[in-house]
DNA sequence: CTTGCCGCCTGAGAGC
DNA sequence: TGCTCTCAGGCGGCAA
């Protein structure tokens, strides 16, 4: 699935396909995919025709191409929503959900098979090339203006376990539940922590092995891109070889040797070495 | 105000 | 074989 490194990628991949070139009649093939844009999908198409984008930005796991009109052309992509660039008579993907012609004879399609990702318009809130539906969205780890204190201080001012924190995204963005995992093993912390419990050195700690573990990650997401289109697999690539801890129940940690353990937490699973990341005595 | 839980979706894979 | 069940999980909305 995609997360902030596999955003990026797409990000890049817009700003060199897509920015330039006029949109034509856009098509909504499922209104679900746009429901966030409250007019509706017929005013979502007319507000698109005939932009060009001019920039593509992203912060977290929401990404945004800057239109000449001043709109905002908002995506997220969910758990599995792809922007492909595709030559227009390229057949349809089964789970295309909006065709976004281009003046080059190519088309920018949203492909969402479970229809969690969304696009929308929107214009700027409290920034003019920012969504107003971004406002609420912290920076992102590898934002040039992020602050690893700041996120320090965010962390104190809440009163929950660490991994909660981690995927609000109100507190920093982009985190998922596999860079989470990751960022926690590396750290010698159990999900369970609570934020105020952290050192401040424990902390910080954990703020570098997120940016770390995405950084790398991006490296290898650079390999999702493939000449003209956009392509948008989370599952490739990194997800092979990187991870220590997500997925991997029952093999032996990397550091020690002892199993991973997998464990339910907000209705999905976390996974951690039961000896390098010792479960808090008492949780609250 | 805060924290925490539910429901939205579809397909893969397991179990019977 | 074909059915049912479980799981994947970001995030808006709402309950406590």
């Amino acid at each position: 699935m995609p997360e902030l490194p596999e955003v990026e990628v797409v990000r890049r991949g817009l700003e060199a396909h897509a920015v330039g070139r006029k949109i034509g009649r856009v098509e909504v093939l499922h209104p679900r995919s746009v429901r966030r844009h409250v007019p509706g999908a017929a005013d979502f198409a007319a507000r698109l025709s005939g932009a060009v984008p001019v920039s593509v930005r992203r912060r977290g796991k929401y990404m945004w191409l800057v239109l000449d009109t001043g709109d905002l052309l908002l995506a997220h992509l969910g758990m599995s929503g792809q922007m492909l660039v595709q030559p227009a008579e390229r057949g349809d993907e089964k789970h295309l959900r909006v065709r976004l012609p281009l003046s080059d004879g190519r088309e920018l399609r949203f492909v969402d098979q479970r229809t969690f990702g969304h696009l929308m318009v929107d214009t700027g809130g409290d920034h003019p090339d920012v969504p107003s539906v971004v406002d609420h969205i912290a920076l992102d780890p590898l934002d040039p203006a992020f602050v690893p204190g700041d996120l320090v201080k965010a962390l104190r001012t809440k009163r929950t376990e660490v991994k909660r924190a981690l995927l609000d995204q109100s507190v920093v963005s982009g985190v998922g539940n596999i860079y989470a995992d990751e960022a926690l093993w590396r750290s010698g912390l159990h999900w369970g922590r609570s934020t105020r419990g952290l050192s401040d050195a424990q902390a910080l700690g954990l703020i570098a092995h997120v940016q770390d573990v995405m950084n790398e990650a991006l490296e290898v997401g650079g390999t999702t891109f493939d000449g003209l289109y956009v392509n948008v697999n989370g599952e490739s690539g990194y997800f092979e070889r990187g991870l220590n801890a997500y997925g991997r129940r029952d093999e032996p940690c990397g550091r020690c040797g002892a199993p991973i353990v997998r464990e339910a937490f907000m209705n999905r699973s976390s996974f951690s070495c039961p000896r390098c990341q010792p479960a808090p005595r008492a949780r609250r």
